[in-house]
DNA sequence: CAGTGAGCGAGCTTCCGCTTGACTT
């Protein structure tokens, strides 16, 4: 048996540190925190100085229940949770927890998990820092404060299940001005000359030397003066000059940093980047993936000099040192680099391999020299246009250092051209123009953030923590809330002139350019403006981008000793409150009603504005219509916003419903509907392909339309009987046969399926219907189930998995016996909250 | 799935930050 137990928070962790420490340590984790404010009343008693309510999260029960048995096997408890604001915390919470003595239990912290470092921090144990703690309460407790009151004033002024706090309402913000930094943006065209010359490369070839204008011109008019003074011009070279050019390696990766750039080379999304980099975490590739700091342990830049020495040379090698440049960095870890740089690549799928590839390379290059570059500028003056010149520029590569590896990308998509060797050339030799364009090019709009670059926005503001990147992007994207989506559109057509001099004569040319067209951008939808404008107008405080940044520093405060939490929650949340107060009592509900005119037949006033199911258009107010009349209402379509939708658009809302013609006795109708536009025959709907506008389909169409919908539904045969038809559903492709709907595996070619097919499957389902329930409590809505993995609990429509006893799982016979007390006390031991929610309501 | 949009009011929802499994459409 052990001695001592020592905690970490990840059980990746645990598994290495017990190996480095021998037999005297049992190393377990506590998985992060163990404990959290209660849910109800906020989890805060406001009158008594902001007294927080911690609670054990019913997740972590059975954690604490393993750390408590643990913890009293042996002689003495270590904590080694993380070394920041949060890891002092679950410290301070375990020893609540375990019932440790806070004034004798050691802490320590270590991080980098390397044998040396952690042997020198169990040999260097401290106490938990109380002022630590203090800290994070307070910002736990703020955000409680913030994140409730903010919500639940969003409820009663705008509809429910909506969602606000400090981190994500600002996220929002920043989205929504970028909208409307690019509504309002409008591109101003300008011209930019370039010239062709033809010029011997040494050897007799000749080459094409390109050379620009430094300005731009703005109108066509003087692009056309340009070139006209360039007629029979003389170009020569008026001078040379090189200048040496060095480029650094990038720090290796934080957690926003590998996001960024596995975005951009990657393709992926920051969410998908943080589960494949968990992966190979937890296989010992890596180091830990959420971490702010780009800090190597002095071991790893020790192998990655020896790994770069013997496979570039010695001259490749350059050990650094970085420094972290966000202000509120907790550097409570490495930087991500590979655990084994002479690993050159691992991953047990290809998402793995090439992130750890990305990560291997950025690491190894961040250690090696700079790059060596010489830049050359040629200026060419023009023998008509006295003091103008053009110019051309090169660069050649000295050495290449860390470039032989790694070039991190930038979010810049206007891609510099490569730049190559330039041919040789001297002063005051003449050159030879073959053509002189002025191309017509139009400023463009701020480009609208990805994930991405959301992230790294976000940390530059110093807002939200690693571990809560993707969590909150999902979060701001999710369902109920729908504040911003991920989209990609499609771009419009722009004209644009292109001037050619060429032999002295000039000729015009018009060609079009797609403009405007993005892929997975984020766009802030009406609600998330509606949103963000209330917010703005009653919060300015929270929603001020230094907000976080100050509250940081009063953190810092605490933390040092300086200052009280319960004091400065208290200078908070007065002012705070009275706003909350303030807004709930006088601020009107948040429609964002727009009036965009009138409508010519009746007069009334043409309106957007938000309602319960999304934004919508609106003919006429309640007040127009009268008693008796009905406004009438129009559902905005997908892309169309609010904001920027006009009048010509709304009234063409309202030409649907639109009855196309009869067919078969039926009146065909075209209308737009929630999944798009269709036609409505019958009582049944038949959806329009994708890209057939609603408003100019013929009857002809229609019936296509109509046709293939009939031929889709028709019954493709019976069972006992009864009709078998087809349908496609949100799960996919499936079969009806009375009540039952029965799912078809993609296996099945389902356009042509056969009805014996059919049959089989019918059967299966039929089969495994019967075999589904072991138990049913119908009153209770408790029934004990057959799953894929086999019996699980269902308690109303949640699942709840079935404990194990006496560390075996339950048979099929053991649970058929089990009562209804039974069965609840069972669930009660996985999840409390299932059951308990109901009991709550019965109270109230 | 193919409607609703007003208001009433019961009964829901919500924060940020630290961690992994679990997931039974």
């Amino acid at each position: 048996m052990s001695k001592n137990l020592l905690i970490v928070e990840s059980p990746a962790k645990a598994k290495t540190i017990e190996k480095y420490l021998g037999k005297d340590f049992k190393v377990k984790s506590s998985f992060g925190h163990i404990r959290d404010l209660d849910k109800g009343d906020k989890g805060i008693n406001i009158e008594k100085d902001f007294e927080p309510k911690y609670v054990v999260s019913p997740d972590k029960r059975k954690v604490v229940k393993e750390l408590k048995d643990a913890a009293k096997k042996v002689s003495e408890v270590w904590l080694a949770t993380d070394e920041d604001r949060e890891g002092e915390a679950i410290s301070w919470h375990l020893c609540k927890v375990l019932g440790l003595d806070e004034s004798q239990t050691k802490r320590i912290v270590f991080r980098e998990i390397t044998k040396p470092a952690i042997q020198k921090a169990v040999e260097n144990p401290r106490l938990i820092d109380l002022n630590l703690v203090s800290a994070q309460q307070a910002r736990r407790i703020l955000d409680r404060l913030v994140g409730f009151e903010l919500s639940e004033t969003l409820w009663r002024k705008i509809k429910g299940k909506l969602s606000a706090g400090r981190v994500q309402s600002v996220a929002v913000k920043l989205i929504v001005e970028k909208e409307r930094e690019i509504q309002k943006f409008e591109a101003t065209p300008y011209f930019k000359v370039t010239a062709l010359f033809q010029v011997d490369n040494g050897k007799g070839k000749m080459v094409e030397l390109k050379a620009e204008l430094k300005n731009r011109l703005e109108t066509e008019g003087e692009a056309r003066d340009f070139l006209e003074k360039c007629k029979g011009a003389i170009f020569n070279i008026k001078d040379i000059s090189t200048k040496p050019l060095r480029r650094n390696p990038a720090p290796p990766f934080t957690t926003s940093t590998l996001q960024q750039e596995a975005s951009r080379k990657l393709y992926f999304s920051v969410s998908r980047t943080m589960q494949v980099a968990q992966r190979l975490y937890e296989q010992g590739l890596i180091t830990y993936m959420r971490t702010d700091s780009t800090s190597l342990s002095e071991m790893a830049i020790a192998t990655i000099a020896k790994e770069i020495k013997s496979e570039y040379g010695d001259k490749y090698s350059k050990p650094r040192r970085f420094k972290s440049k966000s202000s509120n960095a907790q550097e409570a870890h490495e930087a991500i680099r590979p655990t084994y740089a002479d690993r050159r690549s691992a991953g047990a799928d290809r998402d793995q391999q090439r992130l750890y590839d990305l990560i291997w390379k950025r690491t190894v290059a961040s250690q090696m020299s700079s790059a060596e570059l010489e830049k050359t500028t040629v200026d060419i003056g023009i023998s008509t246009i006295p003091g103008t010149t053009l110019e051309a520029t090169g660069e050649v590569m000295k050495f290449d250092g860390f470039l032989k590896l790694y070039i991190e990308s930038t979010d810049d998509d206007e891609q510099e051209e490569a730049k190559g060797i330039l041919p040789p050339l001297k002063v005051g030799q003449e050159l030879n123009l073959e053509t002189l364009q002025a191309v017509q090019k139009f400023t463009r709009p701020p480009a609208r953030y990805t994930e991405a670059s959301l992230v790294k926005k976000l940390e530059e503001l110093g807002i939200g923590r690693p571990s809560t990147y993707a969590p909150t992007i999902t979060k701001i994207m999710e369902k109920d809330r729908g504040y911003v989506t991920k989209e990609s559109r499609e771009g419009v057509e722009r004209a644009y002139q292109i001037l050619t001099l060429k032999e002295d004569s000039i000729s015009t040319e018009s060609k079009t350019e797609i403009t405007g067209s993005t892929s997975n951008r984020l766009y802030a939808s009406d609600l998330g403006m509606l949103v963000t404008d209330f917010l703005d107008e009653h919060f300015g405080d929270i929603m001020n981008y230094k907000f976080t940044a100050d509250i940081e520093e009063k953190l810092d405060e605490i933390a040092s000793g300086e200052d009280d939490w319960r004091k400065m929650v208290g200078d908070f949340y007065g002012p705070f409150h009275e706003a909350i107060e303030e807004t709930r009592e006088n601020a009107s509900r948040a429609r964002g009603t727009r009036v965009l005119g009138e409508d010519p037949d009746s007069g009334h006033s043409v309106l957007v504005q938000m309602t319960r199911y999304g934004p919508a258009a609106q003919i006429g107010t309640k007040e127009e219509v009268g008693e008796e009349g009905k406004p009438r209402f129009a559902n905005l379509r997908p892309g169309q916003s609010m904001e920027t939708i006009t009048f010509n658009e709304v009234m063409d809302l309202f030409k649907l419903p639109k009855e196309v013609g009869e067919y078969k006795g039926w009146t065909l109708e075209v209308n737009n509907g929630r999944y798009g536009p269709y036609v409505k025959y019958d009582g049944k709907f038949a959806s329009l392909p994708k890209g057939m506008d609603p408003l100019e389909v013929t009857l002809e169409q229609a019936i296509e339309v109509v046709e293939q919908k009939e031929k889709e539904i028709a019954p493709i045969g019976s069972y006992k009987g009864e009709p078998i038809t087809k349908g496609k559903g949100r799960f996919g492709p499936f079969l009806k046969y009375k009540d039952l709907y029965v799912n078809v595996p993609k296996k099945f070619d389902f356009d042509n399926i056969t009805e014996a097919e059919c049959h089989e499957l019918i059967a299966a389902k039929i089969e495994k219907e019967a075999n589904r329930y072991i138990k049913i409590w119908e009153d209770e809505k408790i029934a004990i189930e057959n799953g894929r993995w086999g019996p699980f609990f269902r308690v109303k429509r949640k699942a709840v998995k079935i404990p194990k006893k006496d560390d075996k799982k339950m048979t099929a016979e053991e649970l058929k016996e089990l009562s209804l007390e039974d069965v609840k006390k069972l669930i009660n031991e996985v999840d409390p909250t299932v059951l308990n929610s109901k009991k709550k309501k019965a109270k109230k």
